[in-house]
Order: C-alpha cells, then sequence, then structure tokens
DNA sequence: TCGACTAAAATCGTACACAATCTATTTATA
DNA sequence: TATAAATAGATTGTGTACGATTTTAGTCGA
C-alpha cells in the first residue's frame, strides 16, 4: 500500500489530509507574518510532514517558494530556516517599500472608489477592536495586513505582490530589531492614510506614507551591534 | 545501480553532468531573456531530463522557481509552458518597471564612481559591437541587460532582483508584441542614460528613463486585439 | 459523416528508497 | 589530559517507481 501519507492514522491527534502545497505554503507565510516563526527556527522537512500530513514532496515545494521569496533560506545539507535579515537587508527591505507603497497609495488614491471605501473601512474596524481587545498578536497582524489591503485597492498586483514579500520581510526585522514602543501611534497613521485617500488627495498620501515607513524603521535599533569579542564572559554572565 | 541520471551514457553528444538545479534555472532563464524560447511553449520535463542529463527532481525544483518569478506557467497535470503575458500584464509590467527604475537609475546617479562608469562602458561597448555585428540575437540580449547592468550598480540587491523578473516578462511582451521598429534608438537613449548618469544629474536621467521606458511601451501593439468573429476566411487568408 | 464511447499513450503528481552530507559523541593515541 | 580519528545518528539531496490525470487515437453505431 504505497502512496500513503506518514502518519495519517494511528495518531492521536487528526491530521488535516490532502492539503495542498500552496495551503502548506500560505500556512508558513501567515505564521512568518504573524511572529509565530521567529527568525533562525529550524524548519525541519520530517517534522512538517507529520504535522500536515504530507510526504516529504509538498513540503519541499512550499518550502522553495518560500526560499523564492527570502522569506526562509535554505543551507545546503541542512535544510531551511526561517530567515534573518541583516541590518543592511532591513535598510533595504524598508528603502523598498517606501519606493513601492508610495506609487501604490499614489495610484490607489487617484482611483478611489465605494468598494475601496469599503474594504479600508472593514479593516480599521478590525485593526481597532483587536487593539482593544489587547490581543497583541491579532494587533501585529492586522497592522501588517493594512498595507497589504491597501494595496490590494491600487489595481497593480505585481507590486502589491512584491509588496507582499516585503511585508513579511518586515515582520522578521520587527520580530530581530524591536521597535521601542511597538504600534503604538500606528493606529492614527492608517486612519489618516485611508482618510487622504479616499478624499483622493494623492500628493499628500504618498508622503504621509513614507513618513509613516520611515518612522517604523526610525523606532527600530538598526545601529550595527558591538562587537562581542572580548565581552564573552559577560555575556555568559560571568562576574 | 540505482541513482543513474537517464541518457548519461550511450548517447552520441556528451551531455553535461553534475549539472546544479540553479544551472538549469538560469540556462531557462536566460534562454527566455534572449528569445530562444517563446511564449507558450511546452516545457516538457522527461525532455529537459535528457538534455541536462538528470532526474526529473532537480528540473522541478527548476521549474517552480520559474513559476515564482511568473515566467513560465505550471498547469495541472499539464505541465510548464513559457508565459504568455497578457496585454494587462504588459502594461503593468511596464509600468512597475517605470516606477523601480527611475528609482534605481536616481540612487545610480547619486552614488556615481569610477567602477560604475567601468562596468557601464564595457557593457555599452559590447552592445555596440553586437549591433555593428548584425548578430540581431545578442542585440536583444544586451538591451536587456543593460537594465540590469545598470541596475546592478545602485546597490538596491532587492529591487535589482524584482527589475531582473520584469526584464524577463519584458522580453516576452516583446516577443508576444513585436516592436515596430525594434531597438533603433536604443542604443543612444542607453548612451544618453549613462552620460547622465556619470554627469550625477539623477532627477534628469529619472526623466529620461521613463520616457525611455514609456517609448519601448508605446512601440508595442497593446491594442486589444479585434475580434475575428465575422472574419475567419479572412484570418485564415481565403479571399 | 458525425458523435460517443473506449483504449492507449503521454505527461504530471507523489511517496519513498537510498546516497551524500553534516553533527555530535565516543574512542584511540600521543 | 588534550587532540585527533572514528563511529553513529540525524537531516537533507536525488532518482525512480507507480498512481492519477489528460490527451490522443481508434472503433463502432446511428
Amino acid at each position: 500500500m504505497p502512496q500513503m501519507p506518514r502518519s495519517a492514522e494511528g495518531s492521536q491527534v487528526e491530521r488535516p489530509k490532502n492539503v495542498d502545497s500552496n495551503q502548506i505554503y500560505r500556512r508558513i507565510f501567515d505564521a512568518i507574518v504573524d511572529q509565530k516563526l521567529t527568525p533562525g527556527t529550524h524548519l525541519k522537512e520530517d517534522e512538517l510532514c507529520d504535522l500536515f500530513g504530507v510526504g516529504r514532496t509538498r513540503i519541499r515545494a512550499a518550502l522553495s517558494r518560500l526560499a523564492a521569496e527570502h522569506v526562509i533560506e535554505l543551507v545546503a545539507n541542512k535544510g531551511a530556516f526561517v530567515a534573518s535579515p541583516s541590518i543592511e537587508e532591513a535598510k533595504e527591505v524598508f528603502r523598498a517599500r517606501r519606493v513601492i507603497e508610495s506609487h501604490l497609495i499614489r495610484r490607489a488614491a487617484e482611483r478611489h472608489d465605494d468598494i475601496m471605501k469599503a474594504a479600508l473601512a472593514t479593516h480599521l474596524h478590525g485593526e481597532e477592536s483587536a487593539r482593544a481587545a489587547g490581543d497583541m498578536a491579532r494587533v501585529i497582524r492586522q497592522c501588517g495586513r493594512y498595507h497589504q489591503v491597501l494595496a490590494e485597492q491600487a489595481d497593480s498586483p505585481i507590486m502589491a505582490r512584491f509588496l507582499r514579500e516585503l511585508i513579511a520581510r518586515s515582520s522578521l526585522i520587527i520580530a530581530i530589531y524591536e521597535a521601542e514602543e511597538p504600534h503604538e501611534c500606528e493606529l492614527n497613521e492608517h486612519n489618516q492614510l485611508s482618510k487622504l485617500v479616499l478624499e483622493g488627495k494623492a500628493e499628500e498620501a504618498a508622503e504621509l506614507m513614507e513618513r509613516h515607513l520611515q518612522g517604523i524603521e526610525d523606532r527600530l535599533h538598526l545601529e550595527p551591534k558591538e562587537k562581542p569579542i572580548n565581552g564573552l564572559g559577560q555575556s555568559l554572565g560571568f562576574y
């Protein structure tokens, strides 16, 4: 009896069967955006096989797609690891985001309509309620998704896809170079961005978006870390 | 004796052995950029296996990477096909290129140095000699690569990678919606772009780049094709 | 002659077996 | 004891067998 997923039977927990490679991809991708997977985590193939109840082939397809988007790193003969963006990469990501998102929001503002209005309102409502409920995980997710929602309204699927990757990488960057006051004033800025878009003020919206992204970047600790050369003893807690 | 590549022996032509998945990816990618592979071509796995002398696993890895970059299309149970961008996609690609390349060239102009000067000069020399030799295939390749070379000088690896994908897709677009006067005045514009970059005139360079790209797009036939409803006889060449 | 049904060929999808490689622990030797 | 070699275990890399699906060809009957 070949062609049988690994631990599909005999396991106490019922595993989902017949999961598509795309679903696996999405689950991992979302977990990274939501900061449930932290940078450096080793994604072992066998482990994922058991978790999803599929063979290694599908897992590998999902991992290679994630690697193509630079959201995980594939090390030869060692496996897949959640990416740990360097400081240089972090700056690059935010630079790219400023270029792409300022364009996208400008475009969105130029073609504002009722559908867009509804989409933005729905999202902001969800973002606010998550904040009210104190569900920090959901707040993080929603904050990232706001930019995604906005991008989808710009009718530029290619750039929206580029941005999707950049947002995921931003989540990793934030996880590493943690923000001092995480996401305090962001809701306000998101509201303001939406307002400008719906009023059709393209230039103002684009400028605010650049400031907004610059603000997030500035709140990170992106100084080159001091070398721990002589400080090994200190690092390990001796004297 | 397992683990033996398919037609590694007994074949008249000596096949390269131990080719990496990355090499396969690059060969196909380059063939598309150089317009040696035309849109719609069916890339059969077994065929590629024989060609490269490897198993299907490596071929599949390469194909899935190409599909992630939207340069080929993976149809379930049918296989891989070289992408055939629609008119809408074509416009999107060029819009994205204008945004990204105008930024990249601005950045390149701001940090112009001798290394950049050498890189641009070397490339333009090659482009000119290809044109002089009348090697049309090489001209096409070099024209596409000029933008790549320029992007590499902008010290923005992420956006350069995005652009790499867009350039490949542009090759397919040009193959479908053929330019009227292919690449006549482009060399001149490339020369002028390089000049502005090396003089550090960022704004002017960015503007010229946008015009340059708009010019390429305008030279394509991107009108929605007239329906061939009543014209079947004409379409097939009767009366 | 055209359509429907069936058989066969081609092609992709998936799991798995085995090889290659890396890691960690143990053993041998100076 | 410290260093090096060796062995065992774990993990990924790759080819291939076999199942599933689609396409093509062929046959029969209306």
